[in-house]
DNA sequence: TCTCCTGGAGAACGAGCGTGCGATATACGA
DNA sequence: TCGTATATCGCACGCTCGTTCTCCAGGAGA
C-alpha cells in the first residue's frame, strides 16, 4: 500500500471513531485533522470536498461492518445458529466506543435529503436485507416455522437492537443486554 | 401573555420543528432568526447561549409530547386500552414532520456529555417509566399475566417504536406501519 | 406630557468553518 | 542515485458561527 492510501486509510479511521460520538455532520475538518495529526490542508488534500469525506467515511464503516459482524456470522453454520453469531456479533459491534456509526447516522440524516443521506439508506436497506435473509434461511432449513415471515422478523430484531443501544449508551441501563438478549430469545421460541 | 413570552413560544416552536430534522446541534442561531423571521440579535436576547436555547427547546417538546402523547393515553381506561392508546398516540407522534424530536436527540447526544445530553436524558427516562408504569398498570388489573416483567415489555415495545421510526423516516418502507403494529399485537398476546 | 422599561435591530467581534493555492518535502520507479 | 510524482505544509480567502454592545421604537405608568 502506498503511503498515500496508507494515510488515507488512517484518516479514515480516526474519522469513523470521531462520527461515531459527534455524528456524520460534526465532523470538522479541522478537528479531524488535529486527531490525525495531520494539517488541514494535508488532509483535505485525499478529499476534494467534506461531503466527499463523509461519504468515504460510511463506506469505511460499511468495510468494518462486513469483516466484524457479516463475516463473522457467515462463518457460522447455516439456520438458528447463524441468527444469535448474527445477533452477537451485532451487540459487540455496538459497544465499541460511540456505538454503532451507522444507528448514529440513521436519525442523524433521516430528515435531510442529498446523496449522504443516500448512502445510509443504502446501507442500512443492505444490513436489513442480510438480516433478512440469515432469517429466510433459518426458515428454509426447517429451524423456524414455515409460516414465519422473516422480514417481519428482521423488523423486529432490529427493534430489539435499536432499544438496547438506546438503554444502554444513552440511559446506561447495566440490564441492558440481558433485556436485549432476553427479548431476542423470546423472537426465536416464538419463531421455531 | 406579555409579547416577550409570545415570541419566545414561537421561537420555541420553530426551533424545535427545525431539530427534529437537523438535530439540537443542528440549529444555528443565524437559520433560527431566519426562519422566526427576527434578526440574529433580537432571537439571542430571549436565551442567554445557545445551549440555555437547546435546553428550552428539549423542555418545550418535553411539554408538547406530554400534551399530545401522555394526556390522551391517561384518557383512555387503566389497563389494556392505556397501552393501546400510548402506543397509538406515539406513532402519530412520530408522523409529525422530522419524527420525534427524542429519538432523534437521543443518538445524536448518547456520546456527547454535557447538560444538553443530561436533559436528554431525563426525558428519555421520564417517557420509559410512564411507559413501564402504563404497562404494569395493566398487570395489575389483569390484562396481563401476572409473571409479566413490565419493564422489559417496556424495551420491547420501545424497540418496536424505534424500529419503526428507522423503516419509517428513513428507509421509506410503506409497510413501517403495518409491520409495528403487528410486532406490537404480538408482544400483547404474549402477555395476555 | 414626560419618563421608564421592554423588545428588538444593527453592526461588529474573534474564532472556526470549508476550500484553494503555491511551495516544499518525501517516497519511489528508472 | 537521480528525477519525478506524490504527499504534506503554510497561508489566505470568504463565510458563518455564537456572542456582545449600542441604539431606537413604542407602550405603560406617573
Amino acid at each position: 500500500m502506498s503511503k498515500g492510501a496508507e494515510t488515507r486509510e488512517a484518516i479514515l479511521d480516526t474519522a469513523t471513531r470521531l462520527a461515531r460520538t459527534v455524528g456524520l455532520g460534526g465532523i470538522t475538518i479541522g478537528t479531524l485533522a488535529a486527531s490525525a495529526e495531520l494539517s488541514k490542508s494535508g488532509l483535505y488534500a485525499h478529499f476534494k470536498s467534506k461531503e466527499s469525506l463523509q461519504l468515504q467515511v460510511l463506506e469505511h464503516g460499511r468495510g468494518r461492518f462486513t469483516r466484524e459482524v457479516l463475516a463473522p456470522a457467515l462463518a457460522a453454520p447455516r439456520g438458528e445458529p447463524r441468527v444469535r453469531a448474527l445477533f452477537d456479533a451485532w451487540l459487540k459491534w455496538d459497544s465499541q466506543d460511540g456505538g454503532c456509526l451507522f444507528v448514529a447516522a440513521s436519525s442523524e440524516l433521516d430528515d435531510q435529503p442529498g446523496p449522504v443521506r443516500d448512502a445510509v439508506v443504502r446501507c442500512q436497506q443492505d444490513w436489513f436485507d442480510s438480516l433478512t435473509m440469515v432469517l429466510r434461511t433459518a426458515v428454509t432449513e426447517g429451524y423456524f416455522r414455515a409460516d414465519v415471515d422473516p422480514e417481519q422478523l428482521a423488523f423486529d430484531a432490529n427493534g430489539v437492537m435499536l432499544s438496547y443501544h438506546m438503554s444502554n449508551r444513552l440511559l446506561g441501563d447495566p440490564k441492558a443486554a440481558e433485556r436485549a438478549r432476553h427479548a431476542f430469545e423470546e423472537l426465536l421460541n416464538k419463531a421455531r
